[in-house]
DNA sequence: GAGTAAATGCTGAAAGTGAGCATAACAGGC
DNA sequence: GCCTGTTATGCTCACTTTCAGCATTTACTC
């Protein structure tokens, strides 16, 4: 049997409040590229996303493997490494920017930061819709959509993005799904491949390190404001957070971040103190569990 | 470049209170075989699972996967993609025993729950002293050793299991380091290729898994008592656990299990109540959060 | 100087955790 | 039948963490 590897990256930053991911042309593609000889597989990642993009990937982390079965002939199979990789990218500012496509618009339903407390909106309304329309009276079903969509008082878990990417595939409410209707109108368009699936695992992925790792600190520049910090979860969160019990937790445990001394005055209000990242954060972000937290 | 992809298992399961893992032959090797064409990854598992071991897995999880650059000559690069298997073969009965390796054999250093609070042992002792040594006067190396080894007054993080492999083979304590001293004994012997670190790699993963999700339901048989349940997390986690908590934790998340009325008089005491999971687990044990406690 | 916007400080309820004591219910020996 | 050992099971208490809101401070803009 001939055998392809290829690797595949979700490449995230977050510029001006939203989360942007590596990817272009029509329909929207990841970056993939073919496992080149005599070089590691995180090398591979971190070379061909300098290609595309134009920066560095700070934190790379392997997502999943892989094996298509439908997608080449029999006699030539394809292994997918999936990959993410998180970077301070300026979008705006030299790299192709026709190459990023903001994050929320190819998982839609995974921003809830507009929504008020216990609120609701036209997209939540119709995906509940017809969520309880695809469920029926099959109670299976019924509990699976409410705890991933959060119905009935259930808390909304951000981390399941995937779970709910592949709720949604199999109700036909994404535009790839083969028993896909009309209402598959929730996602803008299809995207290549499987790659929205790929996008979900990597949002739920990085979600759920969020948690336990200082990770946030790849997307954010040398200095910045607490609030900064708390939009930048909040981007990839997909939801707010309370104000004054973030900012407590990053300050109670000092070993995350200091004051530089200097501060912000384009706030609009009183200025802000500037915070950098402390050394140990860069050397021990392999192991340290750093706790930021999410609402539940 | 021609290529080879194959698959590694690790397939876990826990009799008599030990963990025992499917790994036979001299050195020992964890089940790995080609990826047969046509065949998805997952279902590739399960069957050289069952060819191999004579039982069928219950629960099957994507590890990671590799892509050895020394391995093999240039022209010829082999993927292994590694999975995490949960199975109930209960060992001692038809399977061929010598199939199965005990876990805590293999990475001795991982069982403490022959500790007693704030003790130690010859083991623990050795590998203290070796790591401090090693450390010398190199901040960053002691405090890595303290967070993953529990120096110092820091709580033992049963998760871990990886990194402390990845410390020991850096610190040349593991037979197959390649700056390994006379010291090296830590391990009985060398384990095939790099699969030890495979085994690592599956064992913290279900420890992690272990405190947010029903994963230990696939090791117990249909009815147990909640010694039971906890002996086999003890057994898991390599680490014992405050046995009224442990049973508080379980009963409150009432979705979990439920007596089935019938009680079991072989405890030596007072004899215990049998329960069993619930349906629910089973369905949602792709979804639900529940959580058994890891002491910390 | 007034108004405003944001940063910052504080407090109290609620939930979760860790550790121990006390009691209940059996088996087996006498 | 009673005593003893052993385990299951029930309960309490202190302590920590989390959630959520109120109040105050500080500087900018007009």
């Amino acid at each position: 049997m001939r055998l392809q590897a290829e690797l595949v990256a979700v490449v995230l930053t977050v510029n001006a409040g939203r989360p942007w991911v590596l990817a272009g042309g029509e329909p929207p593609a990841l970056p993939a590229g073919p496992l080149a000889a005599g070089e590691s597989l995180q090398a591979g990642v971190r070379e061909f996303a300098r290609e595309r993009s134009g920066f560095d990937l700070g934190y790379v982390e392997q997502l999943y493997t892989f094996a298509d079965l439908g997608r080449s002939a029999d006699d030539c199979r394809t292994v997918s490494i999936s990959y993410l990789g998180l970077t301070r990218a300026p979008i705006d500012g030299s790299a192709r920017p026709a190459d990023w496509s903001a994050l929320y618009d190819l998982l839609p339903w995974e921003d809830r930061r507009h929504l008020t407390a216990s609120g609701t909106d036209r997209l939540s309304e119709e995906i509940e819709l017809a969520l309880r329309r695809w469920s029926g009276d099959l109670d299976e079903r019924r509990d699976r959509c409410a705890f991933l969509f959060g119905y009935d008082d259930r808390p909304w878990r951000a981390e399941f993005a995937l779970q709910r990417y592949e709720l949604l595939w199999e109700a036909g409410l994404v535009a790839e799904s083969p028993t896909a209707g009309r209402i598959s109108a929730l996602t803008a368009g299809p995207m290549a491949h499987d790659h929205r699936r790929i996008l979900a695992t990597g949002l739920s992925r990085i979600r759920a390190k969020l948690q336990y790792r200082p990770v946030v600190f790849e997307l954010m520049p040398e200095s910045f404001t607490l609030l900064a910090l708390q939009e930048t979860v909040e981007a990839i969160a997909g939801q707010h957070i309370h104000k004054q019990n973030f900012r407590r937790s990053v300050e109670v445990q000092h070993e995350l971040v200091e004051p530089t001394g200097e501060l912000s005055h384009d706030t609009g209000g009183r200025p802000a103190r500037l915070y950098r990242f402390r050394g140990s954060v860069r050397e021990e972000r392999a192991q340290v569990g750093t706790k930021l937290p999410l609402p539940r």
